[in-house]
DNA sequence: TGTCGTGATCTGTGATCACAGTTAGGTTGG
DNA sequence: CCAACCTAACTGTGATCACAGATCACGACA
C-alpha cells in the first residue's frame, strides 16, 4: 500500500534556488527572501514515490494504481500521472502493455549490468571525492558511517535506520565530488536497484551490515582522510560488490 | 518552431518487443504478428521531441509552448504534457518557475562536468565494446564512419548527414558493448549535450569533421579490429575531448 | 520624456469526464 | 466437478474545462 504524505521531506532533488535579478546594493531587505519553493503537486508526488522506491518500501513487482495512489495521497489523478510518467521515463517504474504500472523486477542480467555500471560511475565519484572533498564533507561521511554502524550493531538491529544511514553515507560521499549532475545520475541508478537492494537489507540486516559493509566503509573513510583516490575507489567497489554478491545469492531475481 | 510529425521514424528508444505468451508449436500463424507497437501518443511525442533535441534542431534557450507543440503535432495538449514531463525529469528540458518550458542553456561548469562524465561512461562503453563486439557490429561502425567521412568531406559538406552519421557511429559502438542500460544512460547524456554539440557541428561542419574527428574515428575502428580496449578508450576520449574543446572555444555558454 | 500602473493574453497546472482494453469473478451449461 | 462464457469493475489514456500566475504592451500620469 501507499504511505501517507510526509509534510516537507526536505526534497534533495533539483534545487530551485534562484536569486533572480540582484542589483548592486539597493533594497537589501528584498534580497533576503529567496524565491519560495513553488513546488508543484506533481513534483511532490514524484518525490514521495521516489522516496518509497529508493528506500525499498515498494517491493519489486508491486503494482500501483494511479487512482489508489491519488486517493492515498489526497490528490487528483493528474499529479500522479505526471509522477509516474517521470519515473517510468527513468525506468524506475514500468507500465505493462495493457495492464497496470508496477515496480520493475530486474532480471539477473539486468542486475549484473546495473552493478557493473555502478562500479564505474560510483567508483569514479569516490575517486573525485577523495581528491576535492573538504574536511567538513569528510566529517559528514564519518557521521553517517557512525550512524550506520550504530543502527547495524544495535540489538535488535534497526534495519530501517541502517538503510537510511547507508544511503546518506554514500550520497554524502558522492556530493563531496562536487559534480551535481553525476550525483543525480547516481540517484537514478539507485532508483533502479533500491527496491531489491534495500528490501533485502531490510530483511537481513546483520548479514550485510555486520560483515563487509562496515569494513569497506572504514577503508573508504581512511582513503578520504589520506586523500587517496585509488584507495577510495577500491573501498567503494568492494562495498558495492559485496552487497551485489549477497543479493545475487539471496534475492529472487527474474529469469 | 516545431517540425511536423514524421510518420514512423523507426524509434530506436526502449523497444517494446514482446512476443507475449509463446506456446510450443501451435497457431504458428498467430506468432507471426509481433505484438503491434501499442505505442501511446505520449510516447510518440516524446520520441519526436527527443529526436529534435538530440539532433540539435532545438536550440538551447528555445522556448516551447505545450499548446503550440500540441497544435503543430496535431494532438491534444495531454500527450505533450506527458512528453515534456518525461524529458524534464531527465533535464533534457527545463520548466522555469512561472514561465514556459525551454531547452536548457548549459553553463560552462555544467558543460565541463557533462564532458567529464561522458569521458568516463562512454570511455567505458568503448572499452567493453572492444572486448565483446562481433565482426558484424564492427562492420556497422565502419559503415557509419564511411558515411560520416563522406558527408563531412563533400562539397559543400552535408552537415545534417554528418551529424546523423556521427551519432549512429557512436551508438553503434555503444550497443556493441552489449549493455542496453548503459546505452540508454548514454542516450540521456546526449540528450543534454545534443543541442549545443550538434547545433555547433551544424554551423561549422568542416572545422570539426575534417580535423580530429576523422582521425579519432579511424583510431577507434583500428582498436576495435585489434580488440584493444585501452586503445579504443583513448580514441573515444580523444574524439570527445576534441569536440568539447571546440565547443568551449566557439559556442556561447551561459555564465 | 521617462516611469509606473493596468488590462489582455499567454503560460503550465489540476480536475473531471469519456472511452477502449483487460482482468477477475460469478454464473451457467456440459 | 470442471470448463467456458459473460458480465461487471478496474486499468491507463486522451480530451476538455477551469484557474492562478506571469509576461508583455499599451496608455496615463508625473
Amino acid at each position: 500500500m501507499i504511505a501517507r504524505v510526509q509534510p516537507p521531506a526536505a526534497e534533495s532533488g533539483s534545487g530551485t534556488a534562484k536569486p533572480a535579478g540582484k542589483r548592486a546594493g539597493d533594497f537589501s531587505a528584498l534580497d533576503e527572501i529567496g524565491s519560495l519553493p513553488h513546488e508543484t503537486l506533481g513534483e511532490r508526488v514524484t518525490g514521495e514515490l521516489r522516496e518509497l522506491l529508493i528506500s525499498g518500501k515498494l517491493a519489486p513487482g508491486e503494482k500501483l494504481s494511479l487512482r489508489r495512489v491519488a486517493e492515498a495521497l489526497g490528490v487528483s489523478m493528474m499529479p500522479v500521472r505526471e509522477a509516474v510518467s517521470r519515473l517510468a521515463a527513468d525506468q524506475a517504474l514500468e507500465v505493462l502493455p495493457g495492464r497496470a504500472v508496477r515496480v520493475p523486477v530486474l532480471t539477473l542480467a539486468q542486475f549484473r549490468e546495473l552493478t557493473r555500471i555502478r562500479l564505474v560511475v560510483e567508483g569514479y565519484a569516490a575517486e573525485e571525492a577523495a581528491k576535492v572533498a573538504t574536511v567538513a564533507q569528510i566529517d559528514a561521511v564519518k557521521r553517517h558511517e557512525a550512524a550506520f554502524r550504530a543502527a547495524a550493531s544495535a540489538d535488535p538491529p534497526d534495519s530501517a535506520a541502517a538503510v537510511a544511514a547507508n544511503r546518506h553515507l554514500h550520497f554524502a560521499l558522492y556530493e563531496a565530488a562536487g559534480m551535481p549532475l553525476l550525483v543525480e545520475m547516481i540517484g537514478r541508478l539507485w532508483l533502479k536497484v533500491g527496491p531489491i537492494l534495500n528490501l533485502d537489507m531490510r530483511h537481513e540486516p546483520r548479514r550485510l551490515d555486520g560483515g563487509s559493509a562496515v569494513v569497506a566503509h572504514e577503508a573508504l573513510i581512511a582513503a578520504l582522510r589520506g586523500r587517496d583516490p585509488a584507495a577510495a575507489r577500491v573501498a567503494l567497489v568492494e562495498d558495492i560488490r559485496a552487497a551485489a554478491d549477497h543479493i545475487e545469492r539471496t534475492a529472487r531475481l527474474a529469469e
